[in-house]
DNA sequence: TAGGCCATCTGGTCCT
DNA sequence: AGGACCAGATGGCCTA
């Protein structure tokens, strides 16, 4: 199965372009190639198309008679065609849009090393342990209390641009060795972990009280 | 080579 | 009717 991967400015345009495709994506992989024939968007094995040509031949019969309906079927055939073409258009540009949203995400946390990319659910556990941190610290700040339990870094110190960093760049979902709450994250899972509070470290997506966020 | 992650396609559902 | 959103399926790439 060939899959195409397309960025569309403008779908209506695009779709009656001679050249709908421009290969901007960061995700773009090698293997994957644009074409300018609209008709390809469509897999030549999917299920869809190959259901849509086989109403496309069952509406074709040989009497004149029924040439009218076989060119309405043949138009209906082409609508449809044209709607799931629109439709893949904007669940790419939907699910660009989200990865968008990811990558902003990721900018305003903490820094990770040069090649660790958060993955987009670590990005997510992350982004939830980070402001439960914040909150805390805040928490604590308006308590009065001078000795923080987000230890070792005070995180009213921690902007985006003050971030704490580690030196392991191993695998996301490997681990650099124990970690403990005196020492900095080494490792992204260690830093998921470092922002994490004790509680949710089993379920670090469902707060204690059970509202999912 | 298995498993994780990802992008894309697809059909269903809900909403405007 | 058409768009947004969602979840399942599929296949490619990468790494341990």
């Amino acid at each position: 199965m060939v899959l195409l991967k397309c960025e569309y400015r403008d779908e209506e345009e695009e779709l009656t372009s001679a050249s709908p495709c421009s290969v901007s994506s960061s995700h773009m992989s090698p293997a994957q190639t644009c074409s300018s024939d609209d008709e390809q968007l469509l897999s030549p094995t999917s299920p869809a198309l190959m259901h849509l040509q086989a109403q496309e031949q069952e509406n074709s019969p040989p009497s004149r008679r029924s040439r009218p309906r076989t060119k309405n079927g043949e138009t209906v055939l082409k609508v449809k065609k044209t709607r799931r073409i629109k439709a893949n258009n904007r669940e790419r540009n939907r699910m660009h849009h989200l990865n968008s949203a990811l990558d902003s995400l990721r900018e305003v946390l903490p820094s990770l090393p040069e090649d660790a990319k958060l993955t987009k659910i670590e990005t997510l556990r992350f982004a939830y342990n980070y402001i439960w941190a914040l909150s805390e610290t805040l928490r604590l700040a308006e308590h009065g209390s001078s000795a923080s339990t987000l230890s070792p870094m005070s995180v009213q110190d921690s902007s985006p641009s003050q971030s704490p960093s580690w030196s392991c760049s191993s695998s996301p979902s490997s681990s650099c060795g124990s970690f403990s709450p005196a020492s900095p994250a080494s490792s992204t899972s260690d830093m998921l972990e470092y922002w994490q509070p004790a509680e949710h470290r089993m379920n670090p997506f469902m707060p204690a009280s059970g509202a999912f966020i």
